[in-house]
DNA sequence: TTTAGCACTCATTTCTCTCGAGTGCTAAAC
DNA sequence: GTTTAGCACTCGAGAGAAATGAGTGCTAAA
């Protein structure tokens, strides 16, 4: 059954209002806020039909009213104005987006912080690749007879490195052929093939390049096991506690310790641009009475990263999925052409 | 002016009882824990003195006593005993330790987190140089004509690499020029200098190169700044929450945010092993309720990193500084000898 | 110097009371 | 049929007031 556009009128006074306040709102400033003049008597027998038909709820008999999480996510799907961002926010945005890009997870890092700050709740970045990352290439450098750098590219254009320390001197000439060994029979596997290829390779090389090419080989599972794990950081988890909903301490700390424990976090649906979870649409107990919004965005071709905000149900929905959206879609931007600045332009006088 | 042997005794029962309990310690329950048999009228007389001498304080008048920060200072320069680890902590501080190292920052941040686990209050980490960061070597590998991988060496035997793409083409025979030039140019120098020595080279070098080689230098100059500044790492915060000291929200959140903004967390002074802040001797106004337990290690030959517990003035500072100092101790163990590993032995059947 | 005894203090807890925002319902007005 | 005004009612929040009890300071005796 359809509301009526009144009704959904008010709702929507009433979930903007709370989101505001967070407090129950009441007939009389529902009538104040709502154009064209109806009484407040009305307002409450309207009032009582929506708590009727659950998407408000009552604190108790004699307080205002609270959207539930069904009445947030009509107001979601309907009634929500697209919120437009100010210029001055976009230009805010851009400038965070345009931070030098150190590496992947500073900017991720980075870009999370900023995000918080932006929106005033605590936020979750999520990047990797989708668990089959292989190795693409790698080299090694010669630095002394006891040291070399090792170098790997793994797919999706990210680049590691290291410097192995050996008891054991090396020499410059071993390592043309080390590394040729690793391009040839190492590459275009993912971590868990590449024990077995050495196994395989045990015999058919010379002890003492073996034990090089064994810690390298070492060091490249690692590298790849660790790209493979979906690594979170978090940033702002502090917010929650100047909210009234997390004065309780217990409430927070369950809350907080979740995000710490960074699993479980909720991941957008495919091909949405942003979803939003309200309340108990959460999956994870801990979430159960607070709200999600969750963005992804691309990094190169075949990553996937993720950016959420984390928020009481009564979260600015509107605004905090319009800055998440558009972040989300400056990062696919910036990760898409991560190309040389041209910008210094060479004059020989 | 000494303190009699009985008053010192008093005193160390209050302050292990208060780190205990969090409430104010009573003459009955003193009198209770104090060998030999003592009326608590007695004992009652004798914090009157403590109290006039500024070891101790009352919160009210009809309350128990609890320790000043001039107290805690006497309990840790003189009462505490040093706490030893069972074989079982120790165990587990040693297994903390030798996680795989995959990169500094990231074995930094878990033993961060160990720590905190340990305990049970949040900890702060930080790693840097010593602020003289210099490039020692420069490699450039050849990816395809659009991108090029650039593996930087900085002091302290730390490696840093990136893919680089470029909208010009670029061939694999200008390379070695360029990493020749590089080698030869920008080797041994600070970020600051950097710059400077690539306008004096701008003359002398063909234009197509010279693009290649101030978007290497300008990523170098990054890595540069950044490993020279000192960057620190919180893990834990949320823990504050379940101490009753931070009940108080507005106070909690003080203290977090602070932790957060990663500045002016305190560093021992050189030389000393541990050093306990407690209370006032903060010079950070959002510490000056809480206390401080800090540690250095050293990180190869030419850096040193720390490691900071942060927690309620009547955190047990005997047993957080025996942890944090063994902990120390080890990760400097650890990071001297970055060996490759020699477990696997090769045999040839 | 130590101890027992007792009156006193004061934070904490419990309860009672009041206040008022907001409701639900009824009956009249539109 | 819908809207409005009016009024009794509910219930949480906040303010005191009173009871509680842990712990003290002081005095006088051992």
């Amino acid at each position: 059954m359809e509301l009526s556009s009144r009704k959904k009128q008010i709702l929507k006074v009433v979930v903007e209002d709370y989101i505001e306040t967070a407090e129950p709102v009441g007939s009389k400033v529902i009538a104040a806020q709502m154009e064209g003049k109806i009484s407040s008597a009305t307002i409450r027998n309207e009032l009582a039909d929506l708590v009727e038909m659950g998407y408000l709820e009552q604190p108790h008999t004699s307080a205002g009213r609270i959207p539930s999480p069904k009445g947030y996510r009509l107001y979601v799907n309907e009634l929500m104005e697209k919120h437009a961002l100010s210029v001055a926010e976009t230009e805010k945005i851009n400038e965070a987006l345009h931070i030098k890009m150190a590496e992947l997870d500073d900017v991720i890092s980075q870009a999370g912080q900023m995000m918080s700050l932006l929106v005033q709740y605590p936020t979750y970045m999520m990047a990797g690749g989708k668990g089959a990352e292989t190795l693409q290439r790698a080299e090694l450098l010669f630095v002394d007879e006891n040291s070399i750098i090792v170098v790997l590219m793994v797919s999706g254009s990210r680049v590691k490195s290291k410097l192995l320390k050996s008891d054991l001197p090396i020499t410059a000439e071993q390592l043309p052929a080390l590394s040729e060994l690793l391009n040839r029979h190492f590459t275009g596997i993912g971590a868990a093939e590449l024990g077995h290829r050495l196994m395989d390779l045990s015999g058919s090389v010379p002890p003492e390049l073996f034990l090089l090419l064994s810690a390298v080989v070492s060091y490249a599972t690692e590298i790849l096991e660790e790209a493979g794990k979906q690594e979170i950081i978090t940033a702002g988890t502090n917010r929650l506690l100047k909210l009234p909903e997390y004065r309780d301490v217990d409430k927070a700390h369950e809350l907080m310790s979740f995000l710490d424990s960074k699993k479980n976090l909720p991941i957008p649906a495919a091909g949405a641009p942003v979803e939003i979870l309200i309340g108990p649409e959460n999956v994870d107990q801990a979430l159960k009475d607070s709200s999600v919004v969750v963005a992804s965005y691309d990094i190169g071709d075949n990553m996937k990263g993720l950016i959420g905000v984390v928020g009481p149900t009564r979260m600015d929905y509107a605004s905090v999925a319009a800055r998440l959206s558009y972040f989300a879609e400056g990062l696919t931007k910036m990760f898409g052409k991560n190309e040389l600045p041209a910008k210094k332009e060479t004059k020989d006088e």
